[in-house]
DNA sequence: ACCCCGATCGTA
DNA sequence: ACGATCGGGGTT
C-alpha cells in the first residue's frame, strides 16, 4: 500500500501545505485523482478566511489539529473541501480546488464535491487515519502563485497554487 | 429569531 | 459579465 500523508505532513505553515499539496493523489471512496490546484486559507490576519473571526462555530475546525477535513456548505448548494494545517491554537485550511481524473479534469472546489460527492457526512475526517479518504506521498511539484478566486479581501496575497504543467 | 451574503457555477 | 439560488453563520 502507497505511503499517505501523515499529521507532520498537514502539520506546518498553510501556504507551504498548500504548495505540496500538488501532485499528490487524494483517494477519496472509489474516486482517486491529482490535485492540481490549491488556496491557503490563514487564520486572525486573513480576512479571506472564516478563521478571520476566530473559532466561530463554524471556523473552530481550523484552529483545531491538522489532517481533518474541513467541508463546508456555500451558497446553499456547493460544498468545497479543505484540509485542516498547523498546530493547534494556530487556525489554518488549505481549499481543494483542482482535481485531474483519470478521465477529466475538475476546475472548481464545488465541482469537485458534485463530482466525488462530498458532502457534510465527510467533514471533520481524520484523513490520516481513515480508510477510504486519504492523500499519497508524492515528490512536490513547480507551482505558479496568483490571488485567490472569489474573494474580496486580501487580493494582494498570492495563495492560490497551480500545478505548473511542463 | 432573523437577515444577509457568500472560499461557486453556468450561461451570456 | 452576471444572475440563480438558499443554507446557515454571525449578530440581534
Amino acid at each position: 500500500m502507497a505511503e499517505r500523508l501523515n499529521r507532520t505532513f498537514f502539520s506546518r505553515a498553510t501556504t507551504m501545505v498548500a504548495q505540496e499539496l500538488l501532485g499528490k493523489r487524494l483517494h477519496f471512496n472509489n474516486f482517486s485523482g491529482i490535485i492540481t490546484e490549491t488556496e491557503a486559507y490563514c487564520g486572525l490576519n486573513d480576512p479571506a478566511s472564516h478563521a478571520f473571526r476566530g473559532p466561530t462555530p463554524r471556523a473552530a475546525i481550523m484552529f483545531g489539529e491538522a489532517g481533518f477535513s474541513y467541508v463546508y456548505l456555500i451558497y446553499g448548494m456547493y460544498y468545497c473541501l479543505n484540509f485542516v494545517t498547523e498546530t493547534p491554537g494556530i487556525a489554518g485550511a488549505v481549499l481543494i480546488r483542482g482535481l485531474q481524473l483519470d478521465s477529466r479534469h475538475l476546475n472548481g472546489p464545488g465541482k469537485i464535491c458534485r463530482h466525488l460527492e462530498i458532502t457534510k457526512a465527510h467533514h471533520n475526517i481524520d484523513i490520516t487515519q481513515s480508510k477510504n479518504f486519504w492523500v499519497e506521498a508524492a515528490p512536490p511539484l513547480s507551482f505558479i502563485a496568483t490571488p485567490r478566486i472569489g474573494i474580496k479581501t486580501a487580493q494582494d496575497r498570492l495563495w492560490r497554487y497551480l500545478a505548473k504543467i511542463s
